[in-house]
DNA sequence: AAGGGACGCAACCGCCTCCTA
DNA sequence: ATAGGAGGCGGTTGCGTCCCT
């Protein structure tokens, strides 16, 4: 439920706030509870003024009757300038996806590669979005089978839109803002019809998604797929694929490992993953495959079809 | 129209690590 | 070397809003 926009979601903060009194506890001379217009302006104005930092001596020499750590959160999370609003975008949610899958739930870690969201905000995603759909699929959010779904079908998916919103935008599509950092990833995705690569700099807020030929199938490649959930590098696929996540001034990120979205060999191939055992998973799943739930538009028939035949063509 | 469930998100809590005296 | 404070981080909660029946 993307209800909320940025303007709602201020308005909304200060409105639930209007009978503040009724709703905010006072714990001995400390406030807790939902900020005040008041508040947030002597705190932003402390911070023009003097900077971040040392949040409980700040919170004090500010006035707030805050601890250090609510004044920490109050500006981090919500009235840093830099702090992006809205809706996650297609990219972004890909990028939480790729991140979430290497590091798991290291917030701060994911954060810092989506500029002006906080770890807080990826956090809530992970929780109301991505848990939702584990939760309709029976499955734990951190199976493996749940992780292969992500991988091959609800990433691949994201990057068809983006492909297809690329597509409709002239072929540019805007990202995730400006950001000091410069990293820059790079995704070769392969599907039934095309290759494509997915070009993410953050620095210069551009996502290009040039139209390549097909330059790999399965049926032409022998190469070894990974044996393990998406997290491990999938060897061999190199020189096909080139799909590696670029490192710009980041010693952290993607060290080495390489990704494959709509990998077809690798969804053949999982050693003892459910993919083997065919669609029984989804089949017991049907409002995934029906389209009962639709509120990510992630699935469609030719997913089914697709993933059908992949059994099929292996049996 | 009303009530209940689902959802989204701001804020809090507790634990951990790091820093400094 | 160590103790205490500050800050960071992941998990959880509370509440307003929306939607469905």
């Amino acid at each position: 439920m993307d209800h909320h926009e940025d303007g709602n979601k201020v308005s909304r903060n200060y409105s639930q706030i209007s009978d503040q009194d009724d709703q905010e506890e006072l714990t001995g001379d400390l406030r807790r509870g939902p900020w005040t217009v008041d508040e947030d302006f002597t705190l932003i104005n402390y911070i023009a003024h003097h900077g971040e930092g040392r949040w409980n001596s700040l919170a004090r020499s500010a006035g707030l009757k805050r601890t250090g750590k609510s004044c920490r959160l109050r500006w981090l999370n919500y009235l840093r300038p830099d702090v992006r609003r809205g809706n996650i975008t297609l990219e972004e949610q890909l990028l939480i996806l790729e991140l979430h899958s290497r590091w798991g739930n290291r917030w701060s870690k994911i954060a810092q590669h989506l500029p002006g969201r906080t770890d807080n905000e990826i956090k809530n995603y992970w929780r109301t979005r991505v848990q939702k759909h584990a939760k309709q699929l029976k499955c734990d959010v951190n199976s493996k089978q749940f992780k292969d779904t992500m991988r091959y079908l609800w990433m691949p998916r994201l990057v068809e839109r983006i492909q297809a919103a690329a597509a409709a935008g002239g072929g540019v599509a805007t990202a995730v803002g400006s950001s000091s950092t410069t990293t820059t990833t790079a995704y070769l995705f392969n599907n039934q019809n095309s290759t494509t690569t997915l070009d993410m700099t953050s620095g210069s807020s551009t996502i290009t998604l040039p139209q390549q030929p097909n330059t790999f199938t399965p049926e032409n490649s022998s190469a070894a797929a990974s044996s393990d959930s998406f997290g491990t590098p999938v060897s061999d696929l190199t020189e096909c694929y080139n799909n590696y996540p670029v490192v710009n001034n980041n010693q952290d990120y993607y060290p080495g490992n390489q990704i494959s979205y709509g990998d077809h060999q690798s969804l053949t191939s999982p050693t003892g993953g459910y993919f083997s055992q065919g669609l029984d998973f989804m089949e017991q799943n049907s409002q995934w495959i029906d389209g009962g739930d639709v509120s990510d538009s992630l699935w469609n028939v030719d997913d089914m079809w697709f993933l059908q035949h992949q059994f099929n063509s292996n049996a």
